[in-house]
DNA sequence: CGCCTCATTGAAGAGTATCAAAAACTGTGG
DNA sequence: CCACAGTTTTTGATACTCTTCAATGAGGCG
């Protein structure tokens, strides 16, 4: 490996850890601790990173790329419980119990992630409590988060619930444009349905209703413009 | 009041206190201190404590009783997220972030909690450490629990759904009987149907079926014995 | 004991799942 | 740059299940 692959290799480390929520609180010195701990890992598209059943005992965060948090239901299809992107983590579940993955995550394309092995992150966190305070934060918006996803599959509004998840990848993923907002869908229309509990036929159709009324624009199957986003947004609540 | 009163609530504080898995870490002086932050307060039956919109700078155990945890829906129909009991708290949310509730809070029965101002308690996290990783521990508890739920709620199962309620209040408040667990519900028909997104009459439905089936029987409208746990095991995994 | 509330049961209707087939897209190779 | 093959998506018709609306029945509590 040459000097100069060294060089990038820990630079995205830092990048890694400053671009981090739960590390805004720490100084430069602070910061370097930190990545001192930390071990890089890159994945192709389609890979595996965690298999449900499996022992997880390092914190993961996301450098670059995405992920696909997901669980297998008893008819072995999947349910996705997060699609997750720069900057996001998970395994903290793990660094207190010791107990194995309760997920799946698989990369939805190539995919660098840093790896922070749960004692040393514990050690971490007794040295500086402000890191604990920031993944409560982290933890509340993701059950914040859950919340409103079960309130909205508690309606039986199917409409409500595709257009959440269209506005969610839209607030993650769009670029504004002069025809709208453009977004790069993360999912196949399985794949929402896999997120949302609903079936493929389904999303085809509630999607093509949405165009119909001039709500959002199809760019071949993997992007979107949405052109009325107030629509949506009102739509849900 | 008089002096004897006045110990009696000391000694519920200290209760508190020490039930409350997130403090189990603390040994008695520590423990102490803590129990000089709270405050308690009394609801009855139907009393609202919290209601969504309004400032939350506490955070709040259950000392005794039980509450649900709501949102209301667009058609006006409350979604139940949790129905909490002994030991249980919420309010972390708002520990960090100045919002509002975004929740309502109603005592399912005279119910008396304890109550911990923002500051105080940040001041607490900083001091011990381990309190916060017990928090994070409840927090991702949670969070398996709605990851579950949705899941469950994915998967067009619907009986599914109402076996894994009537689970829950089993682990929650079931008693072991020479005719099997004896199970007090703490919500109406229509409340079980709130919580996992379903109607009255559909509920009513499901556990007639049930009944017929023998797997559980009904004892008045408020009260169930399973009789065959295994098989509400079975159909939810 | 009687009233009021909550739960149950029945019938009809609405909406999504399912099954099946056609159409559109993606990306590879010439 | 175009054509082709494989995959994904869309569209259509039918079936199933839950909701809705309505009426009856059972419990809880004064």
């Amino acid at each position: 490996m040459s000097k100069n692959e060294m060089c990038c290799m820990r630079c995205n480390h830092e990048l890694c850890a400053s671009r981090v929520q739960i590390f805004s609180e720490l100084n430069k010195e602070e910061l370097g601790r930190v990545v001192s701990l930390i071990t890089r890992k890159h994945y192709s598209k389609g890979e595996l990173i965690i298999i449900e059943g499996s022992t997880l005992d390092n914190l993961i965060i996301i450098n670059s790329g995405q992920v696909k948090i997901f669980r297998n239901t008893q008819e072995g299809k999947e349910q996705i419980l997060y699609v997750f992107t720069e900057g996001d983590f998970f395994g903290e579940k793990n660094l207190i119990k010791n107990q194995v993955a309760t997920f799946n995550v698989e990369a939805l394309e190539d995919t660098n992630i840093c790896m922070i092995k749960k004692s040393d992150f514990q050690t971490l966190l007794r040295k500086f409590p402000d890191i604990s305070l920031k993944i409560m934060e982290e933890l509340s918006n993701r059950l914040d988060k859950l919340e409103s996803t079960i309130q909205k599959m508690g309606t039986r509004n199917v409409e409500a619930r595709v257009n959440a998840v269209l506005l969610e990848f839209a607030n993650k993923y769009g670029k504004h444009d002069a025809r709208g907002i453009l977004v790069d869908l993360p999912l196949s229309r399985e794949g929402i349905a896999n997120y949302i509990g609903l079936t493929r036929e389904t999303i085809s159709r509630k999607m093509s209703l949405l165009m119909d009324e001039g709500i959002i624009e199809m760019v071949g199957y993997k992007k979107i413009i949405i052109k009325n986003i107030q629509a949506l947004e009102q739509s849900i609540e």
